[in-house]
DNA sequence: CGACCATTTGATATGGATCAAGCGATGTGG
DNA sequence: CCACATCGCTTGATCCATATCAAATGGTCG
């Protein structure tokens, strides 16, 4: 059970961390298990910013509960989402000292703040600990190069795509809670919010899933989800 | 004046790296120099294959001359371009122990190898040098970030964008040669061959750049194209 | 109950893909 | 040295997947 902090909805918002503070470091040669010891927590109300882009990248987050999204928005004022991280992902690590991009709460969440600095102090005597941040960025890019790959693919194997990674991720069974919006579905496969609705309608028809209500769905047939994922 | 050493060709292609063997490793506290120092110097003809993908990540890679191209296939046969490796980038770099992208020389190209079992016996005693690797690695990050965002613009947007990032990287005034074909930055760029050959003449008739021939650009009017950029 | 917002559904428009020639370099054999 | 084959690129005509514009539906909260 962790320890209860206020809500921090200010804009550069960071947090003040006193009450929250866990013990002192520990060498754990776990960079999870530092998390878990000397992170702060905070909850983020839905649609709060986390932190923004360009903003100096003072804090690594993990997610309690809820769900974040980064993005970056473009000049004409489109909006692209990098990616979601659902309880239990770390996400806002910077090798430099800048966010390179922006990163809202979703739903209403829950994360654990730990210094960068903190991180890189015990990196730069256990090389466990840097071997490990370095794999949270390869973990990224290797997501990155799949995002690449399913940006040119057709919108039904997008859906297909996102659909499957869900599922893999929130491991309960057939049925997926969505926590994000179509909107927001849309903006992370490149798609409008049409597409992605008329796609999901779809893939109901042909008994491929099953959408009992807007924010979740069931996989009915992954067989043919396999097929269609391109 | 690098030692010459034979070409390979060969499929899976590890190299006999006996001749070109540089001394023994230094504690230079830069992985640059340290490539620079230990890598053995290889030459890959012209579309040869330099590593596949889930292949073992045995070694990291910096171009010499010449120029490579990452990429990966999809299951119906289309090919997506990951990145293009010019004179002094680096590539190939895994954390874990596969390659996640398949890798070709575009022209004939001149590479330093370094094992990576080397650097990382390294790392696990100079953490400037791990640091090093993990700033590799969240340079690539933050490209394919970039490439996201690329592929959700419009084609005239893409091409734009490719001719500035070619400019920026082979800095040789307002002349950029192309070492890639047409299909190399339609496959990087998510279009076909006939819309950017499309795209780059409609640039060209509008006087923001000139095509000499058909593997080199001149920049004309960095405004114009800085507004196209996106 | 009523206002609001997210989602779905429908009708139409369009950017880029596809299909199909034409063209210009580069290289090869006579 | 030239005729010709080849390959990569450009240009043209048409098609189609997805965007755009517009309206209807449904779910949520005061």
């Amino acid at each position: 059970m962790l320890a209860q902090s206020g809500y921090s909805q200010s804009t550069h918002g960071r947090p003040a961390l006193g009450p929250t503070r866990r013990p002192p470091p520990v060498t754990a040669h776990s960079l999870d298990g530092t998390i878990e010891m000397i992170g702060a927590s905070m909850v983020f109300p839905r649609n709060a910013e986390i932190f923004g882009e360009s903003e100096p990248a003072e804090y690594l987050y993990k997610v309690v509960s809820g769900a974040v999204r980064t993005y970056k928005i473009l000049s004409d004022g489109r909006r692209q989402i990098g990616g979601f991280y659902l309880a239990g992902e770390v996400f806002g690590l910077e090798n430099g000292d800048e966010h390179s991009l922006s990163a809202e709460a979703v739903s209403e969440t829950r994360v654990l703040v730990v210094k960068r600095s903190a991180l890189f102090a015990l990196a730069e005597r256990d090389s466990e600990i840097a071997r490990q941040m370095w794999a949270l960025t390869s973990h990224e890019l290797h997501r990155l190069q799949n995002h690449v790959l399913a940006l040119v693919k057709t919108a039904k194997e997008r859906v297909v795509g996102f659909l499957l990674e869900m599922a893999k991720r929130a491991p309960s069974g057939n049925r997926v809670e969505l926590p994000m919006s179509r909107q927001d579905i849309a903006d992370y496969l490149g798609l409008t919010i049409e597409t992605v609705s008329r796609t999901l309608t779809q893939l109901e028809s042909t008994a491929a899933i099953a959408l009992p209500n807007a924010r979740c769905f069931e996989l009915r047939d992954r067989g043919a989800l396999g097929r269609l994922r391109g």
